[in-house]
DNA sequence: CGTAATACCGTGTATATACACGTATTGGTT
DNA sequence: AACCAATACGTGTATATACACGGTATTACG
């Protein structure tokens, strides 16, 4: 039937293209790459990025950290209770009672060191597979197809 | 202080040149694109390469779609759920009484279809802005460099 | 044949993520 | 000073994802 050969090829088109399902399951893969080298440290490879955000010593809050990881302010809410129940982060309220002043905590920075030492023996194996050379313009191109989306979804908004 | 010093020099190096965190965090601004136009058609981004693929007709099992997608069996295994109380898909049990075997009911060729037209449209909006030929050189390293992680860990495995 | 290895699958449990909604704080207007 | 819009945050609820474990069916092989 030629209606059922249509949603064939459609369904065939977005598997391969998609760029939703394409990048999702390189995601995937590659979380599970990291969260095997991080095992070691203790945390997680959707924890390192907070703590490693935190961990530059620019003024982190909430919203300051869901903005820079294009995440949602609820979710980086609730990853840094687990950060907090693992006794690597601290919090004071400064000036602005509703801002949230976020730092590592000594053993944060203990771990942080060790998530260093094991992220690196992971990036170093996909670097010497891949290349450093268009490894960077991967994640170059990755970065820019991002940034170029989110704004799709600003302007299409108004 | 040194150490501190190298801390933040750690920290921010794991930000910016992360593999996993990049394509995640990429992937969760695609995801939202996606989301967004799959509303109206009543499926979410993560269902549809499940729909998809069940829907190009090739023998379609539990394991052979974790398999082609990169997810754990367990993840399609409640995906699939989902999808089927949704009256999208229908389950057999053909020779081999292990396998289930997978198929699009009458509503899930319906759907699908919907999903299409909306995923067309989000799709053409990203590549009017990327650029197809950027995007396709884009998806390509994308896969390879998931390929190429995906073999690591099997290598290392051993 | 019968048993051991293997393959397919579901459940328990934990983390990751989003959206909708409500609360508290702040800054500017009248 | 009273008020209101904007800002920063948390909670409720649902989906997405993984790992460990256990159960059942199939295959291989001695």
């Amino acid at each position: 039937m030629a209606s059922r050969a249509i949603s064939r090829d459609s369904a065939v088109e977005m598997s391969r293209f998609c760029a939703s399902a394409n990048f999702r399951r390189a995601a995937r893969v590659l979380t599970r790459h990291y969260d095997a080298a991080l095992r070691t440290a203790g945390i997680t490879a959707t924890q390192l990025p907070l703590l490693a955000a935190i961990g530059t010593g620019t003024d982190a809050s909430i919203a300051a950290l869901a903005e820079a990881l294009d995440l949602e302010r609820s979710t980086v809410s609730r990853e840094l209770d687990a950060l907090h129940r693992l006794g690597l982060i601290a919090t004071e309220s400064g000036a602005d009672r509703r801002v949230t002043a976020l730092k590592l905590t000594a053993r944060g920075e203990r771990t942080l060191k060790a998530a260093h030492r094991a992220w690196q023996g992971a990036h170093d194996a996909i670097i010497k597979t891949y290349g450093r050379q268009p490894y960077e313009t991967l994640l170059a191109s990755t970065r820019e197809l991002g940034r170029q989306v989110k704004g799709l979804a600003k302007t299409s908004r108004r």
